[in-house]
DNA sequence: GTCTATAATAAGATAGAC
DNA sequence: GTCTATCTTATTATAGAC
C-alpha cells in the first residue's frame, strides 16, 4: 500500500477548521477541537495564523475564492439571460455537494453573527463577499430590466431569495430551500417582464 | 417629582437580556455585561433562571409572544387574501419598530445558529417559531392557491422570502429588505394565479 | 424570601519559554 | 512540537443586608 504523504501542518489546520467550524459554529468550536481534528499543536495555530480569529479569516478567504469559481462556472454554463440570473441556485447547490460539507448554513453569515466585533481580516472578507453578491447581481439583472431602477429592484430581490435559501438551512425549513429559492427567482423575473 | 418604581431584578434582567443579547451576539455578550446593563448581581441570574442559557430561553419565549401577536393583528387588519398573507411583512417592520430594538436579525435563528446543542428549552421554543411559521404560512396560501401542492409550494416560498428578508438585516444589504421581500412575494402569489 | 457582594472553580484563548 | 502562564468568562459557594 502507498502511504498518501501527510499535508504540512498549515493546510491540515485550514482543512479541519473549514470542516468544523461551520458545523458546530465558530465560537461553539474551541480551538483544541480544531487541533485535534488536525493532529497539530497549539503553536502551529499562532504561529501561522495568529489568532483563531486569523484562522477563521484565511479560512473565509478561501471559501470565498471557491464560492466565486463555482458561481463562475454556473454563469458561463447556463445559456441564456433569466439561465445565468438564476445560476446563483445551481451554484449553491454545487458549492454545497462538490466543494464543502452539506452541513452548515453560510460561513459568510454565520460569522457575521458571531463575530459582530470582528477584527479587520475578517470584516473585510465578509464586505467582499456582499460586493461579489450586489455587484454580480446588479449585472446579471440588467438585460432582464427595462431599465437601471427596475435592474436594481430585480438585484436586490435576488439577494433577498439567494440569503433566504442559505439561513433556510439554518432554520431547517424548508426542505430543498434551492427549488423554492429558484421557483420565486422566476416568479420575480417574471413579474419584471410582464409589469 | 415622582420617583418610577424599579422593576424587580428578574424583570430587569429579562429586558437587559433582551435588549443587548442580540444586538452583541449571543455568544459574543459575557454575563457580566448583562449583570451591569441590568443592575442586578450574579446570584439574581442564578438562582432565578439557572444558567446563561435558560436567560436566553426565556428572553426567546417573550419574543416568541410578543411576534405571535404582532403577526396575529397584522393579518386582521388586512382586507384580502393576498393582504393577510403579505401581512407577514408588516409584521416585521411593526415588531421591529414597536416591539425591539431595530437592530440586530433575528433572535431565533441567531440562537440557531450560536447555539447549536441547545438545551431543551431553548430548542424547543425554535421548533415552537418554526411551527407557527409554517402551519400559518400554509393555511394563509391556501385561498390563493389552485390546490395542496401549489399551496404548500407557496408558503415555502413565503418562508423563504421572510427568512431572506430577516438574514439581510445581517448582511445589512439590501438597505431595505421588507421591501424588496414584499416585492418577492407578490410575484410569487402573482405567478401562482397565472400559471 | 429576595437581593447584593465577593471569592473560588473550571474551561477556553492567547502568549511565550524551552 | 511540549509545557507553562495569563486572561477572560461561566458557574458555584459563601456570607451578609433588607
Amino acid at each position: 500500500m502507498t502511504e498518501a504523504r501527510r499535508p504540512p501542518a498549515r493546510t491540515r489546520l485550514l482543512d479541519a477548521a473549514d470542516r468544523v467550524l461551520f458545523e458546530q459554529g465558530i465560537r461553539a468550536t474551541p480551538v483544541d477541537d480544531l487541533l485535534r481534528e488536525a493532529g497539530v499543536s497549539v503553536s502551529t495555530l499562532y504561529t501561522h495564523f495568529g489568532s483563531k480569529d486569523g484562522l477563521v479569516a484565511e479560512v473565509l478567504d478561501t471559501r470565498l475564492h471557491d464560492w466565486r469559481m463555482v458561481w463562475d462556472r454556473c454563469v458561463v454554463a447556463a445559456h441564456d439571460d433569466e439561465g445565468r440570473l438564476l445560476a446563483i441556485f445551481d451554484a449553491v447547490a454545487t458549492y454545497r455537494e462538490e466543494q464543502h460539507h452539506p452541513a452548515g448554513w453560510c460561513a459568510f453569515l454565520a460569522a457575521a453573527d458571531e463575530l459582530p466585533s470582528a477584527p479587520a481580516a475578517i470584516a473585510q472578507v465578509l464586505a467582499s463577499h456582499t460586493d461579489l453578491l450586489t455587484e454580480r447581481l446588479l449585472h446579471l439583472s440588467r438585460p432582464l430590466a427595462q431599465n437601471q431602477v427596475k435592474a436594481q429592484e430585480l438585484a436586490d430581490e435576488m439577494a433577498l431569495i439567494y440569503t433566504g435559501v442559505l439561513a433556510s438551512y439554518l432554520r431547517g425549513y424548508p426542505g430543498s430551500p434551492v427549488e423554492g429559492g429558484r421557483r420565486a427567482a422566476q416568479a420575480a423575473v417574471q413579474a419584471r417582464r410582464t409589469g
